[in-house]
DNA sequence: CTGTTAGCGCTTTCAT
DNA sequence: ATGAAAGCGCTAACAG
């Protein structure tokens, strides 16, 4: 159907390999040879077939993104920024969802041995246990790079933001803007995000001296429905919450339905900071504030690196583990535009 | 480095023909050697090599989707759904971006004539004025899917939304909401959408009676600052309007952007509606009616029209043109929270 | 400078 | 029921 070196070489009088060869621009052929075959390959629109190059070649010039879902402004910016440096350096992009789901990693992560990759950037899932599926990519010579939900252990490169910093001063944000009682939105309570947050949050009431209630804790999971019921329920008690913490972007919406379904005024009855990547939240609400996460350098880093470790095989010697910076956006802030990046 | 065909038969003692029928489940092998195959390929952790698959059977079971961005509601929404249907049907799912860019995407889908792929679903980007390298490549027997943004020629499969009558009803809403001179922000001029959405305006006005000013038809760019500035100008003027209709939703957050920097306050001295499928928009904002497409759905429809394509070639004699409805969500509506799905 | 040849790992006749 | 061999399209070592 397509054309293939064997037709350019039928159609120019010459070898296989020469035209080969002229393609790729190789010191063995004329220049008068190239011209010829380089103006036949635009001719006819011969375009190499991928599969025989990396068939022959043992490489795929592409990598694979594992996430946990896309329809999120975190993970859709940092796949931009992934994007763009998989382009500059001529790699294709893989795209699998694991929606949360650890066995659909992991089978994800095991087909990804068949070579089809030559590398992967993953952000676990909320609920995988284990990482031996990535132990043994790992193993079989496929680097992976891990961005924001990290596993714990420390022996895997990763990108990830301060997260300890921003739980801290996220909380001390509220706590400066008057709020008490501060309550604490989690979800997948095993991942190191989650814990490194937390523990900002119990910082900061540390040292304000503000004694911590662990019913100001909200354990949440990933039904929205429920979510916004658990929220109703606490925020009709008597000694409500006046500060709503919310550590992931999903759990601000939620508030924002539980409030508006029970006639709860945002900021004056209750206020609330979110970390999110919803860059117009913070510009529609005056009542949020956000910690905003550098998406899109993530997304960038993680390609770097991952594609350094895949050109030079040596780099799995050490270990990087990057940390950026993430930013908060006050609310009312009149610098609000300009730190939103936009 | 990898387990291979060759291994394995080596460990079983078995010719490599008689391994690859096995583990494809041939009538020709015994059942007992197939579990023994079967376990051995299990033990050694076997993937079949893609590319040698895909060479040999001239089928790469990938498909790619080339859209202008991915950090944006409506286009990772519409990946989430293709995503599901590749993953249900077994395909491996190639993402690229065009920025906006026709060049970057003539030669992303010309590198896609190099068998990588079975087929490709696409949304032309803003200032993509021929449609050649498509044609080549569908000719070339790689069928192609278009959404959302369509070449208007009629000549390819696509799935778009009711965008005339959208643009229709959404003016109706704000001349019943009281408006007399509404606004008309647009980009990407010579896109089908955005034709078919002003169009529909246009409809909107003349059945209110009230008389068209070219001046209330803003043409924006991709230049977000410049946009602003462009909505602060006019919206400065003595005769300014009193209504926005967003054809996009950048637009309406430029709208924002401009309104909170002259002081202009939403929705008493302006109200506005929009094409968005940023979900949690009209909840953030008392002041934001939305248009939002169904692009989990578009995705859904693309791939699965895509994946009929490929499976059986003798798809090709009729086009299919599906166009799915899109729902208006107005403020303050009671049912703001079953309507936007949340 | 150009051509011949041997695979990359897999599937698929065709023999046995 | 199993194996031998050809070949998908390409690259790279080796000859000429």
């Amino acid at each position: 159907m397509s054309v293939n070196l064997k037709k350019l070489s039928e159609e120019l009088g010459l070898s296989i390999s020469s035209v080969s060869k002229a393609l790729r621009d190789s010191y063995e052929i004329s220049a008068e040879t190239k011209k010829r075959v380089m103006e036949m390959a635009e001719k006819l629109n011969y375009q190499p077939n991928a599969f025989a190059r990396g068939l022959r070649k043992q490489k795929s010039i592409t990598i694979a993104v594992v996430i946990p879902e896309i329809a999120n402004n975190f993970f859709s910016l940092a796949i931009d920024g992934i994007q763009m440096i998989a382009q500059q350096k001529g790699y294709h992009v893989l795209t699998y969802l694991s929606h949360e789901d650890a066995q659909n990693e992991e089978s994800t992560v095991k087909h990804l041995q068949g070579g089809r990759v030559d590398g992967v950037i993953i952000s676990l899932c909320g609920d995988s246990s284990s990482v031996k599926h990535l132990q043994a990519l790992q193993a079989s010579g496929v680097p992976v790079v891990f961005f924001d939900r990290v596993p714990e252990s420390g022996e895997f490169p990763t990108i990830t933001t301060d997260d300890f910093d921003c739980g801290f001063r996220a909380t001390e944000h509220m706590l400066l803007a008057g709020c008490r009682r501060i309550a604490y939105l989690r979800m997948n309570g095993h991942l190191s995000i989650t814990q490194k947050r937390m523990n900002g949050y119990l910082e900061a009431l540390k040292k304000y001296r503000i004694p911590f209630d662990p019913k100001m804790v909200v354990e949440c999971t990933n039904d929205n429905n429920g979510n916004i019921e658990l929220l109703k329920r606490m925020l009709k008690l008597k000694n409500r919450p006046d500060g709503i913490f919310a550590s992931v972007e999903k759990l601000a919406i939620a508030t924002y339905h539980a409030c508006s379904e029970i006639n709860l005024k945002m900021p004056e009855q209750l206020k609330i900071i979110s970390f999110s990547n919803l860059r117009t939240a913070s510009l529609l609400s005056p009542s949020l504030s956000t910690i905003t996460q550098p998406a899109f350098e993530i997304g960038r880093e993680a390609a770097t690196l991952l594609i350094q470790m895949i050109e030079k095989k040596n780099f799995s010697n050490r270990i990087e583990q990057i940390v950026l910076k993430s930013n908060l956006i006050e609310r009312n802030s009149s610098r609000k535009r300009a730190k939103a990046g936009l």
